[in-house]
DNA sequence: GTTTTTGTTGATTGACGAGTCAATAAACTT
DNA sequence: AAGTTTATTGACTCGTCAATCAACAAAAAC
């Protein structure tokens, strides 16, 4: 039953089912045999597409982290103020859709992907300074010459608040995480007005 | 050359090489016979050893967990007073014999063993609580009702920083990281006594 | 001085998994 | 209608690796 225009249908189907696979094995020992299977084709298929398994995991990243940063871009261009466009960061780095356990699982993983993976740490290392910029902008006319230094740790607390997910249980609390955020802000803009 | 009593030198040398040979290669794809190997044996006499992989891998995890668990204990005997304590637990938190590549890179995967083999889960479990507490007793005289937040906070923050100490090249600056620390820390405790 | 315990390894087993290939078939091209 | 491209898979190759085993050696126990 060939259709013709299978290759973007087939690709996006074996993304999803990577995040999927690897969120519920918890780490990347997941068979391309099982990612192919749950996106309803065969291994050799899967191969035929994306050539090898190291190219699935890096779309898999790619896709994740694309997301995030539609999801942030989103928030962001409906936040008027250094204040709300904050909030709208963390807001979208904690929203259901990220913040859920296969894509924080996956997302774990993929950390230790770059370890070894060249590609793998660009596309963090992107994600990383993408970040920064947005937070370093909106702090800017907060916190003045502190900017950097409030960056930094916000960027940290929110990859350890993440990180933390990953070992808790039950369904995640991203509003929990969003308050514990919004707390280490607030305590460091308090008193200090650029 | 039989020598009796090797039993415990055996089972450190494979947990110092279990852990470089994670750092190097950057994940739990490490096979039994290189880290044999550089503990300079055969892979058969590991496996005599501890059974199985997964066994040499929370052994190492705990050793791990054990040196900080020490180094923390250490600099708190030698703390009066909450400030200090607090400081010595960031001090030792990022200290050369912690906060370095190896024992960073290792400490990742461990979080990603954490996922699927429960001992492994429960001793990082372990090393959070154990955390948790030593913060939180230090932070109760100094921001009483919002130490547990704080304390939360903190210990996600350190999280972070380890995590993201993965990615970066060159040497840790463990210093950095107590002043990022330290920042949080310093803007949460401001003028709220309790 | 023989038996048992401890240390040690080379060789082997058994399983599993990434990637390839040949073959089949439907759809487009000319 | 013949030829080309795209979709698809079952079967296979080739390598790797955890775990086991049989065997040997030195020390300790009796």
């Amino acid at each position: 039953m060939p259709k013709v225009g299978m290759e973007p249908i087939r690709k996006a189907a074996l993304v999803k089912a990577t995040i999927v696979e690897i969120g519920r094995a918890g780490s990347l020992d997941v068979t391309v045999s099982q990612i192919a299977k749950r996106a309803g084709m065969s291994s050799a298929l899967a191969h035929h597409y994306f050539g090898s398994k190291e190219e699935i995991f890096l779309a898999a990243m790619r896709h994740i982290l694309s997301l995030y940063g539609a999801e942030v871009r989103g928030a962001l261009h409906l936040a008027t103020g250094p204040e709300a466009r904050l909030k709208a960061i963390l807001w979208a780095s904690f929203s259901p859709a990220n913040f859920r356990r296969e894509a924080v699982g996956a997302w774990l993983n993929f950390w230790v992907l770059a370890q070894t993976v060249p590609e793998a740490k660009r596309l963090l290392a992107v994600y990383q300074r993408r970040l920064r910029s947005n937070l370093l902008a909106a702090l800017r006319p907060l916190a003045g010459d502190k900017a950097e230094a409030v960056a930094e740790g916000l960027g940290a607390l929110i990859d350890g608040l993440y990180l933390r997910e990953v070992l808790k249980s039950g369904a995640p609390d991203g509003a929990a995480a969003v308050e514990t955020a919004m707390d280490y802000l607030n305590s460091q803009l308090e008193g200090r007005d650029a």
